[in-house]
DNA sequence: TACCAGGCTCCTT
DNA sequence: AAGGAGCATGGT
């Protein structure tokens, strides 16, 4: 791929790290190429990320698309330096300073994390790649994520075999509902509480994978996902355990305001997952 | 080898 | 409304 100036977005390394960026588990489709060097995938299209000690440059042809996708229009340094002063943020927005929210694809998204359930995010990606290697559109050097349609042609059986055990019925389900006309797109212009409700309507969306759509799908900042590591988080800021998801989930969001929750808890995340 | 993973559905209380 | 069993698979 040849690729001009103006195809090219070029930042500095203040508020981005690629590294922890595609580490910290919103996204599961990316490829090392090499040290600070990345394809990223994202429906259709692929970017190439370079990332030296100095700056980042991002290749593509569709930079605007690209732009958007990294959340380039946000402050991040201001989203940190109101974090830090809450209760245990300083170290966990020291060791993430470079992460952030990507704007993703709703649809490949809401799949995606439908896969994502008691999964390790390495299976989650392998699943992920065969689904589109085997539905995806023919890109030249690469596949797309497949449409709901692709999907939604196939039965329960094929995702089976593509080894996404029990979670198998739950895409051909969903696949169909979509295609069939269950829109993803109104869920813009819900609060994130009513959000949540309608996307548990679709068959193996729960609502810590309804909360995963909204963050990284529709950038709704103020939901805060509950899922293992966070429950870890959780236990080493009250000193013990608690095996309720709501009353985690409603505590760290009041600790963290919602306007901050997302971020918060991404920040948290990678730290708890990262170090481990 | 066991344990565990960015949990959900479905069935009981 | 709330709680718990069962679940497919493979990485570590």
């Amino acid at each position: 791929m040849i690729y001009t100036q103006a195809d090219i977005i070029e930042i500095s390394t203040q508020d981005f790290d690629i590294r922890q960026i595609l580490d910290c588990g919103q996204i599961f489709r990316y490829e090392k190429i090499d040290e600070g060097k990345y394809y990223v995938y994202s429906l259709d299209k692929r970017c190439l990320v370079e990332q030296s000690d100095a700056c980042v440059k991002i290749y593509s042809k569709d930079r605007e698309y690209f732009w958007h996708y990294f959340d380039l229009d946000r402050d991040y340094s201001k989203i940190k330096e109101s974090l830090r002063e809450k209760p245990f943020m300083a170290q966990a927005v020291e060791y993430g300073s470079g992460i952030r929210i990507l704007n993703q694809d709703r649809w490949e998204m809401l799949i995606s994390f439908i896969i994502s359930a008691n999964n390790h995010i390495p299976r989650i990606k392998g699943i992920i790649r065969r689904l589109c290697d085997k539905l995806g559109k023919d890109m030249g050097e690469y596949k797309s994520f497949p449409t709901a349609q692709a999907m939604a042609s196939k039965d329960e059986t094929f995702y089976a075999e593509l080894g996404a055990g029990y979670r198998a019925k739950y895409l051909a389900d969903t696949a169909k509902r979509v295609a069939d006309g269950f829109d993803l797109d109104c869920v813009n212009e819900m609060q994130a509480d009513q959000a949540n409700k309608y996307l548990c309507k679709l068959l193996g969306v729960g609502e810590k994978v309804a909360d995963c759509i909204l963050l990284f799908g529709y950038h709704k900042i103020d939901v805060f996902p509950v899922d293992t590591w966070i429950r870890k988080v959780y236990r080493d800021i009250f000193g013990e355990s608690c095996d309720n998801k709501k009353i985690i989930r409603e505590k760290l969001i009041n600790m963290y305001s919602k306007e901050l929750a997302g971020y918060a808890q991404q920040y948290l995340f990678f730290n708890k997952r990262d170090m481990n």
